[in-house]
DNA sequence: CTGAAAGCGCTAACAA
DNA sequence: TTGTTAGCGCTTTCAG
């Protein structure tokens, strides 16, 4: 690894001059900066970026904190953060806390310890917002990344998606099909993280005069298993449920296997939508009906906003960037009723 | 953001101090350890990370480098890296290449850069290994991820998995179910990534002087459409096909979905096996048989291959550490022959 | 247009 | 047991 004084040496100049023509400061006559560069290209020279990181103060990092990249959803997320980020000329740090609290405290730490300039927060249901709030006043940049209640500003920094009008859409759109009895699996508990999709689920269908007792929900967790027993539990509990609502991508496709495991045919009957609208939404068989969510957007946004709370220093007023509303995407897990089961 | 050297005017003591307490370096009374460690207590004291790692020579950090986080695959075994590297006390920085050389050589600048101390390669093969190998020139810790041919050794040091023999066995349980007449999907050029698994299955088909003719095979992308596509190709060429080997989970999902359009019923009608495991494997329905790798002891050992690498310091020697042998997992998509379609 | 010098925050000898 | 010193590699005034 050589240095900047080995390039300076080796191009008969100081490091300085060396560091200028390196970065396009100052002026530098053509000639140095032709020695310079061939020197750079002889050696193969890198800047170390820790020493600059140093200097500088904070390094080009940005962490984003998840909670388990083991959900499909956090992947794809992650890759447009990843993307937008070094738009930017970033890198990024991916810190998994795995719902582990220690994972959470240590990361956290580092990051205090400027091994990042800011921080993406996706879950912060999973972590003590606290220690996010605690950081964010040591000037360390920290951003939510997927608020899930767009008119309720957190005391941090946002970018949020409107769920509850995911819940909405995905409410007209079974009630449109002439459904009347409609279930609901919920990936989150009943106060969690999916309560506003759902919210917006009921009041919907509240709306539209439709009954939805409480026995017609399950609150479950964010996973296809979880989703399957769930759904099992719910159609031997209320069999004439024509469709089911579910909160999110990956239990819903739990819920089309518990169809599948019962013999019953989808969306002939039971419908199923779910919300996101993750890859492997339209790779199951029957492709799920979805109201999409704009990772992509969200990710860019989250992003933008790290750089507003960067280039904003101190002054960080909690700020909320709302993506693009959620989409109906139909595919072939919702139907019109058809017939009631025997 | 406070610094050793506030810590230790709070303290009234000097950095060093302050330094060697905080790692239990150097015998500190009592007293003064109290009283420093009371001092960062109060001003939320954080190592800043690029100091140390500057002093140090190297950050406290590994590389991963994957081509594309989009594959279902990489998150799995990115968790699994990260895992591992935490339990090191090293942090995962995630580099997705996309399949994009300009962003592969920013990070591989980045990390020659000292942005981190090693780098996991993922697919050498969308890399130009002769960057990774001028990069091991400068002393930077390069390791192979998921090498396929564990009778090859690559000039760098790699953790290999036998997807030769991965190939065997998918081609063994199709044979043990009597199928005589075996197409094959595999998910790369026919020299590339996939090849060794093929071979597997080629032998063993041979071994068992069961026929496979070239036009039985296609050669394709590593992706569900993919699959999809090429299944539907060769059905309609070779109808007569009881079962179809698939190099990998993803076309393996891809074949299933073919095989429901084209209303053939898996396995009474077709079997088909994939190779790795990934979780969605067992959430489709049917539930795919496959070979499952032993993703995480594949990351383990990467990560401590790496250490090895790390400490040898100069001399690294190319080595490979092979994981345990790929298992089959039999779901529900493989059966007997049970009749020929007609 | 280029050089000299200071300093980012930390660690690691070596002194005291 | 604690302090002093030097320096990691780079950037950035300020002089020349």
């Amino acid at each position: 690894m050589s240095t900047l004084v080995e390039v300076g040496r080796l191009a008969g100049v100081t490091p300085a001059t060396v560091s200028n023509v390196l970065r396009g400061r100052g002026r530098v006559s053509e000639s140095t900066r032709e020695r310079v560069l061939a020197a750079v290209q002889q050696l193969g020279y890198r800047p170390n970026l820790n020493a600059r990181a140093l200097v500088k103060g904070r390094p080009q990092t940005i962490a984003l904190i998840v909670s388990s990249i083991a959900n499909p959803f956090y992947p794809e997320f992650a890759l447009a953060v990843e993307q937008a980020v070094r738009k930017h000329d970033y890198f990024l740090l991916m810190c998994n806390t795995n719902n582990d609290p220690a994972q959470e405290t240590a990361y956290l730490d580092a990051v205090g310890g400027s091994l990042a300039q800011g921080v993406l927060v996706m879950n912060a249901d999973f972590l003590r917002v606290d220690e996010l709030i605690e950081l964010r006043r040591r000037n360390m940049p920290v951003v939510l990344c997927m608020w899930e209640k767009p008119d309720l500003q957190p005391e941090l920094p946002c970018v949020a998606v409107d769920f509850y009008q995911a819940g909405v859409i995905a409410a007209e759109h079974l009630i449109k099909l002439g459904h009347q009895r409609i279930g609901a699996v919920v990936g989150s508990e009943p106060t969690g993280n999916h309560q506003w999709r759902y919210k917006g689920f009921c009041d919907t269908l509240a709306r539209a005069e439709i009954a939805h007792p409480p026995e017609d929900v399950r609150f479950t967790n964010d996973t296809i298993d979880a989703g399957r027993n769930a759904a099992h539990g719910l159609l031997a509990a209320v069999p004439d449920l024509t469709a089911i609502f579910v909160s999110n991508d990956l239990p819903a496709l739990g819920v089309l296997q518990a169809a599948a495991d019962l013999g019953l045919e989808v969306p002939a009957d039971l419908s199923v939508i779910g919300i996101t609208d993750i890859q492997f939404a339209h790779q199951v068989r029957p492709a799920l009906t979805t109201v999409s969510v704009p990772i992509d957007e969200a990710g860019e946004l989250a992003v933008q906003l790290m750089m507003e709370v960067i280039a904003d220093g101190e002054k960080q007023v909690p700020r909320m960037l709302v993506t693009s509303t959620p989409q109906l995407v139909v595919r072939a897990s919702t139907g019109r009723v058809r017939r009631s089961r025997d």
